[in-house]
DNA sequence: TAAAAAGCAGACAGACCTGTCTACTTTTTA
DNA sequence: TAAAAAGTAGACAGGTCTGTCTGCTTTTTA
């Protein structure tokens, strides 16, 4: 097996039980076996946990950016492509691997003082939010920039609360009402 | 000293650290430390460290009802009082200690198959959403009650991510446009 | 084909954790 | 005022965790 892979499939496995049950509660030695790999290997490609906890939150959120670009890219252009987010979003919900947003997640988990972990993840939603700056953009037309920007943080902020809400409540309310409010504000 | 107080310290030390730390992060060692008692002490008030859990999130619970329900009295009849959740939470948002919402915070840490510990934050959740639905009936007239629950699930939305996303940009423009965002819901 | 790199299993150090228990002292209550 | 209740400090059991290291084997590379 090439050297790469290894990597990847530690990721992988990582962000799965990560994911899943908790950075915290997800020990070294639960993803060593369950990657199936010796301690050593996976210290070999990784300084510390912290540094698989990173590769945990960029492999995550490359997939999301990449997945959601991709389905909304097959809706017409228009409003429809703006809200395809909610639908994108409602595919994820009924996924059986759903726990809600990752960042969210492990923010709750690390101490306060972690900036290495805390910029990533601001990073990370100040992506998604140029990403749906972008969506505005190519289907709104008529907008400043200053109305641009503002509209696109409203519709961060809904799909935020749809992502977290339907998973605490664990029902798709939160996003049906998300994706109301956000018809309303785009007309 | 009585009892029941010592019951109190431990709860309000423990909601502290708790909140401030995360769950897993907070040993029982710390909270007796801190509250400055004997470990059998503590034991003797609490069955195990969940219990010492759901005391945290019923206390943090009962102080925001209570002083949510404070705050908005004082405020003028009309939409300005349901608007005026977000400015409470502006106040939270100012506050040194604003660590964001201990529900989520929580169930963030917790196994999933935590019933009783899930269990109680939605029941605090819809707490909260039955305290809007009642702001609505009281402050806005000619609605239906599907529609005024509707409203309240809105509402409950935006408040919601405004806790989120204030706390993770430690940045307040999350609760000015969730507010502009109701302000427009509620016309 | 030989040296270097990467893999393996698993022991170990050192630190944490929760919850129990002992032995003793202070406070409350009847 | 005596019994009961509640407090004290802290040792301990039994488990968790991360990260290091040893000794050996397999794979890759030059």
């Amino acid at each position: 097996m090439k050297q790469s892979e290894v990597k990847n499939r530690i990721i992988e496995t990582a962000s799965y039980l990560f994911y899943k049950n908790g950075y915290n509660l997800t020990g070294i030695n639960e993803i060593i076996s369950e990657t199936g790999i010796a301690k050593a290997t996976l210290y070999n490609h990784f300084k510390s946990k912290e540094d698989i906890c990173l590769a945990y939150l960029q492999f995550k959120n490359t997939s999301f950016l990449k997945d959601i670009e991709t389905y909304t890219a097959t809706k017409q252009k228009g409003k429809d492509q703006i809200l395809a987010i909610f639908d994108f979003l409602n595919l994820f919900f009924m996924d059986k691997d759903f726990n809600g947003c990752w960042c969210i997640k492990t923010v709750s988990e690390i101490p306060r003082d972690n900036d290495r972990i805390r910029t990533e993840i601001q990073s990370q939603k100040n992506s998604f939010i140029q990403l749906i700056n972008t969506l505005i953009t190519a289907n709104l037309e008529g907008l400043s920039k200053t109305q641009t920007e503002s509209l696109a943080r409203q519709i961060y902020l809904l799909y935020e609360s749809a992502v977290g809400e339907s998973h605490l409540h664990q029902a798709d309310w939160p996003i049906k009402e998300s994706k109301n409010l956000c018809t309303i504000i785009l007309n």
